[in-house]
DNA sequence: ACGGCGATGACAGTAACTGACATCGCTACA
DNA sequence: TGTAGCGATGTCAGTTACTGTCATCGCCGT
């Protein structure tokens, strides 16, 4: 064909992330998006399923890192500390991309639509912890809990650091929700750890 | 119009869930469900907002089945055990639909498109179980992880419900689950809850 | 020069949704 | 009893996400 630039997958996701924010997921079309990028609409569904892919990683980069964190860990820890410490790998992944990760994550929570897409990807984080969880010898349903729980503390804490500029690093976030989920597990019905058997 | 039948969402939903059983969710049209229906496919985006939509509960019983258990809970109870016993709730209604959510779940678990929507369902009912939690003066990041934690051990213990036959009470599984996920909060590195420490 | 390969454009087609308007049957009320 | 109004539906045209198919272009190795 005529001459053409080449990375069209990103410059696709950097228009769409741009026109998203200007007005609004479903306000562009995915001919806007490809036209800012200046390929057709049909070369744009050949590098995504569908128009809310646009905004995920094809690579899965972060995932990777994860479960790369969980591998390398030694020997000695307990499930979920393992979980906890993928979890704030991921946290230390987005750290070096904050401004980038908040406007994406800012319309992502405008949109349901792409909430669902967002929350579909964190379900196969959960799986793939779940699975490396399991290949250094944890049992299947601890590896599943730990890893669904991993999962959770790692979204309350990326809300947290979305939401407050005050807050800490993301990995701290995420270590911070653990330890709660740590001392709501402990806790005892009133009287914490004391009689009540 | 001419004479209509009652209660056209009721029969959306039944000849939709036939029709994804019998060819796949993927090959039935919205127009395929509405005439088996006896209505328009207009009529059907009347009653749900999207074609997935129509295998979800529009009254949202469960959930409110879920925020009632740990509205009526006794005051006594730490945050995760009234997220426990929310989920468990969850489970005794469940329980009573076995067959047809079963059927539901294998339509699901087919397909991705629906997976989202049934992920972003269950998000909703973890922000309606943190509110719940912080009405009951639970502080906000406690409510928060708490919620989390209760929705992910649900996933697991629903997921062992429908793929294992000789499980017990989905209710049961919930609290195995969450039993689990105690015992993983209290684990120490290499010689649990010993020296370490 | 040539042939194949990879990425793209061009174009037609399906199906999910939406908006606007007409119609029908029931209910309340004069 | 008739009629106005309301709720649920049908009709129809239109937009847009997405797919299949085929032609074209530039590059790369022989």
């Amino acid at each position: 064909m005529g001459r053409w630039e080449p990375d069209a997958p990103g410059r696709l996701t950097q228009a769409a992330l741009e026109l998203f924010v200007e007005r609004g997921y479903e306000q562009t079309t995915v001919l806007d998006i490809a036209e800012r990028a200046g390929v057709t609409e049909r070369t744009f569904f050949r590098h995504f399923a569908d128009k809310r892919e646009v905004l995920f990683d094809r690579r899965n980069a972060m995932q990777e890192a994860v479960v790369a964190a969980i591998a390398a860990a030694p020997e000695t820890l307990p499930p979920l500390e393992l979980a906890g410490l993928g979890m704030a790998a991921a946290g230390d992944f987005l750290e070096g991309r904050r401004e980038h990760a908040g406007r994406r994550a800012g319309v992502i929570a405008a949109n349901p639509s792409l909430q669902e897409r967002e929350l579909l990807k964190l379900a196969a984080l959960s799986d793939a912890v779940a699975t490396e969880l399991r290949q250094r010898g944890v049992p299947a349903p601890e590896a599943g809990v730990a890893a669904e729980a991993g999962v959770g503390v790692f979204r309350r804490a990326f809300e947290r650091w979305v939401a407050d500029p005050s807050a800490p690093d993301l990995a701290t976030c995420v270590r911070d929700s653990l330890a709660t989920l740590r001392a709501l597990a402990a806790a005892r019905p009133r009287g914490r750890g004391a009689v009540t058997r």
